[in-house]
This record gives structure tokens, C-alpha cells and sequence, in this order.
RNA sequence: GGUCCCAUAGCUCAGCCGGUUAGAGCAUCUGACUGUUAAUCAGAGGGUCCUUGGUUCGAGCCCAAGUGGGACCA
């Protein structure tokens, strides 16, 4: 069966054709009108039916939740709330929705309640234009890289190199946890591992997109990656989605000039194709504002804040600059921050960053040229010998979007900084196999997906972008 | 992992200084209603006040531990 979707019936001219649609009930007012949502938009389509033309039993099992199949004349509506509603000639109920059971109501619910249905509230305004968006970005980030010439890499789920230093790791094994095999010294044995070596799951794949970069120039990956630490915190998951695109020839300037466009992109890109699901979500936030106290409420609405975001360019600084700015700061110097800014060289807290980003600027920052003990050792080493060439993207509200650097293609200075920290070189030989043979200037960044959702749909708890969140002591559904 | 806040009807929340039978709106059920927009109106049902222990003549309210949720921080 070919089935028009209620966004184009929504989008067509009303002149009485015959049409069926499939949908599930929002709302069943006055006995008479029901709003049908199928999720392809925003908005519902109002189904007019005469009750005295079906039997009471029919009438009743038109509940919120259930769904339906109508058959009716498509005209314009008498009522003002929409332009076209659906005369009902014929329906039927394909799923029953039990109203005594079924938790969801035509009435706002708390976030923290559906978060605990996730598998029912794709089914709320809210989370439908969450999905809706997140679509539109993901899709919006392949276009964008596609048709700048990059190559989109997958690279592995499953990894053996914990060399990345992006933070702890979750073990992958098929070793039975009640009797694991022992060494002579007493050591779990991986070599009787599936892999025969210890494995984790990947916390980022840059390292294997320089590999790529070093012969297909320009790729990004986008793909999930895990971090196996005890955060609890409304911008943590133990599960997300990640972009890290990496060129070669790329240094750090190249670098956050493609970072810049790339989010200005995406963001153009939801606004120009979710314009209702967006109007939705800013109306949802301005009600939110309402309830909180004058001096905690946004300056912006999220319309504004997202054109604003458009139209100017971010604000590009070096780290040893936000240093001189944060220590001559009003809250410095009243000792309001937690942590005081006293020396160079120390790393920033997010309430450092909140002061840059929201109160200093106003507007997105780049840091960059950060101290090389901070860093991760694949970073450039700069001139002065003290900093790294790695830039940070800071967002108001989000803290830190994207995270990058000109990578360090010199080999010796790679070799140095990877003792340095003791990285082990011998196990990484494929990666400064790149930096032995044609090794070339390259850069590259890694952008968190759902804090760039946060941004754009203006939720505030990381868990509410994802479907369906994964973080220390849940892993439902 | 650390600090702080919260937990009352299916949902959102009120509950005074510790004092009679714990309330409201929405949802549900019964009835009314042929142009509603979270429809409206009348009536009814619905409670392990998170759990366990303690203080008290008396605990939804005070104390302790636990569980769950949230915020800030690592």
C-alpha cells in the first residue's frame, strides 16, 4: 500500500479528494474531532467524524496512543485552528491505546518522566522534533563534508589501542568472568581471548582517520564511541555520537576555519528544514524562561540565539590570552570562581569557560595554542616550545563542542612526547608509520554530536537528544 | 567518585509550627454536548505520603541508613 504522509496531505490543496490515512490519535475533542499525528511533521491532521455515524464501541476506542486508519474528504476547515481537516467517511483502529494504562496525556509531562518511558515518548511534541532534528543534522554533517570532497570512514567499534587517553575504557571480551584463565604468574591470560589481546571499546577514531587522511587527504567519521567513566552530569553519556573529520595539509587555522563552517552549516541547514519543529522548540523554551526567576532566564530566545550563532564570527583567542582576561576578571577578583585563576598552565574549569563564552564574549570562542602538559601527545608543538597547537570550541550553554589540533608530524618530537607520557611506542608503530614514511602537515577535530543537538534544539540534559541514553546505572530499553 | 537538592493519586504539584478522615488540576469511570484546538460542564472512583529503622502521646512533616531522580564538581 502506498501511504502520502500527513506532511504532504498537510501541504495539499483541499478540494474534496478522497484520501486515507494512517496515523496515531494525539487528542479526541468533543466526540468529534481528532487530531492524527504520524510523525512525518510537527502538526496534526484534524479528522472530523459524525459519531452518530459509527457505533458507540468504535467511538469509544478512540483513545490517545491508539492508531488509526481514516478514510474521508480531504476540505478546508471550518474550525480556525488549521487549514484542511479530513471529513471521516470510514475508520478503523488498528491498535488500541488502553487510556486506564497508556501514561501518556494530553498535558505537559516532566522531562525526568518521560525519560523513564524513552520507549513511548518519541510520541510527545518535544521528542519528535528532538528526533526530527537530529536527523536533519546527521544527515545535514554528510552532506556538508560530502560535498567538500571528504570521504566518509568507518572506522572500528572494537579497538586494542588504549593509547588514546580520551578517558577509561569498557572492556570487550568473551573470557568467562567466572573463570577467567590465569597466566603462570597469575595474570589474566588474553591470549585465550577472543581477540587474543586485551580489547576496548573505541573512545575516538581519530588516531585511524590520520591513517586514512595520509592517503585519502580529506575523511570524517561519525560514528558512536564510549566512555566508560562515573559521570553524572547533564552533558555526559556513557554512549554518543561522534565527528571527527581529519586533512591532511591542514594546520591549525585551516582547522577551526572548517570547524566554524561545518557547525554553521549544520545549524543553517535545521533551520532552513525543520523551521516548524524548530518555531516548536523555541516556543517550548520561552515558556520554560517564564518559570525561572528574572536573572536566570536566557538573553536570547533559541531562534535568536541560533541566528546569532550564524551571523557572527566566533570569537578566536589563545589560550594565554583567556588566562589575562580570566585573571582580571570581576569574578576573579572577588574570589567567585571555585577554582581562582592564579598561573599559566593550569586547565580551565567550565566555569572558566561559562565566563568566556556567556558573560565575557557572548558568543562562541576558540581557544587555541594550549600548554603541551594539558594536551594530548599527538598535539603540534609550537615554536615557543610550550604550547600545542589544539583549539577548543566553546558554546553558551554547552561548554565544549569541539575539541582539536594540528597533529604533530615531525617524528622525533612525536617520539619524544610519546615517552614523555609514556605512550608506547612500540605498539603504536602504525601510527608513526604515517610519520616515517611521507608524513604531512594535518589537522583535525572531533565534534560531540548530541551536545551540538543540545545546542541547536535548546534542551539542556544531554540525555534527552539521544533516543535512548546509556549512563552509569541505565541501560534500558 | 565528591558535594548539595528532591521523592505525596496514573501525571503535574500543594500540604502551615509535628495534631481530626491527606488536597487541587489533568487523566480514568458515569452522564451531558454536532465546530473543538491541552474542548467544556455535572458527578464518582483513585493514596504502602519511596523503603527500612528511630524520636514522639502523636510523623507526610523531625533523625539515620538505603533506593531512585535532579543540579554542581572531578
Amino acid at each position: 500500500m502506498s501511504r502520502r504522509s500527513l506532511k504532504s496531505i498537510l501541504t495539499t490543496e483541499p478540494e474534496g479528494q478522497e484520501i486515507t490515512v494512517l496515523g496515531w490519535v494525539r487528542s479526541f475533542r468533543s466526540n468529534r474531532f481528532i487530531a492524527l499525528n504520524d510523525g512525518s511533521t510537527m502538526s496534526n491532521l484534524q479528522l472530523v467524524v459524525d459519531f452518530e455515524k459509527f457505533p458507540e464501541a468504535q467511538i469509544k476506542r478512540v483513545t490517545v496512543g491508539s492508531c488509526i486508519k481514516a478514510t474521508g474528504n480531504l476540505s478546508a476547515s471550518l474550525g480556525a485552528g488549521q487549514k484542511v481537516e479530513l471529513t471521516v467517511s470510514q475508520f478503523e483502529i488498528l491498535g488500541d491505546a488502553d487510556p486506564g494504562v497508556y501514561p501518556l496525556q494530553p498535558k505537559k509531562h516532566s522531562l525526568e518522566f518521560l525519560r523513564e518511558i524513552a520507549h513511548l515518548r518519541f510520541r510527545t511534541n518535544t521528542f519528535s522534533a528532538i528526533f526530527r532534528i537530529r536527523h536533519a543534522a546527521s544527515f545535514a554533517i554528510h552532506k556538508f563534508f560530502n560535498d567538500q570532497g571528504f570521504f566518509y570512514l568507518h572506522s572500528p567499534i572494537i579497538t586494542s589501542s588504549d593509547a588514546e587517553g580520551a578517558g577509561e575504557m569498557f572492556q570487550v571480551t568473551t573470557l568467562p568472568l567466572d573463570k577467567l584463565p590465569r597466566n603462570d604468574d597469575g595474570k589474566i591470560d588474553f591470549k585465550k581471548d577472543f581477540f587474543n589481546r586485551p580489547t576496548n571499546l573505541t573512545v575516538s577514531g581519530q588516531l585511524e582517520a590520520e591513517l586514512a587522511a595520509m592517503a585519502l587527504s580529506k575523511v570524517y567519521t561519525f560514528g558512536p564511541t564510549f566512555r566508560a567513566e562515573n559521570s553524572n552530569t547533564p552533558r555526559h553519556l556513557a554512549e554518543f555520537w561522534m565527528i571527527e573529520p581529519e586533512v591532511a595539509f591542514n594546520d591549525i587555522n585551516d582547522n577551526m576555519n572548517l570547524a566554524e563552517d561545518m557547525l554553521k552549516y549544520v545549524i543553517q541547514y535545521v533551520i532552513d528544514n525543520c523551521g516548524e519543529d524548530i518555531a516548536f522548540l523555541n516556543e517550548r523554551d520561552q515558556e520554560e524562561q517564564k518559570q525561572k526567576p528574572q536573572q536566570e532566564r536566557n538573553e536570547f530566545t533559541l531562534i535568536e540565539k541560533l541566528n546569532f550563532c550564524l551571523n557572527n564570527n566566533f570569537e578566536r583567542i589563545t589560550y594565554t590570552e583567556a588566562i589575562e582576561i580570566l585573571k582580571n576578571s570581576t569574578p576573579n577578583k572577588k574570589g567567585k570562581f571555585q577554582y581562582p585563576i592564579e598561573k599559566w598552565g593550569t586547565d580551565l574549569q567550565s566555569e572558566h569557560e561559562r565566563f568566556l563564552v556567556e558573560k565575557h564574549f557572548k558568543k562562541p570562542v576558540i581557544l587555541y595554542n594550549y600548554p603541551k602538559e594539558i594536551k594530548a601527545f599527538y598535539m603540534r608543538q609550537n615554536e615557543d616550545n610550550t604550547t600545542v597547537a589544539a583549539m577548543d570550541i566553546l558554546f553558551p550553554g554547552i561548554g565544549e563542542i569541539v575539541g582539536g589540533s594540528q597533529r604533530e608530524e615531525r617524528l622525533e618530537n612525536l617520539e619524544r612526547r610519546m615517552n614523555e607520557m609514556h605512550i608506547p611506542t612500540q605498539e603504536m608503530y602504525w601510527y608513526l608509520d604515517t610519520r616515517r614514511f611521507g608524513t604531512c602537515p594535518h589537522a583535525g577535530f572531533g565534534l560531540g554530536f548530541e551536545r551540538l543537538i543540545l545546542f541547536i534544539t535548546g534542551m539542556t540534559n544531554i540525555r534527552d537528544v539521544i533516543p535512548f541514553p546509556r549512563y552509569p546505572g541505565n541501560a534500558e530499553f
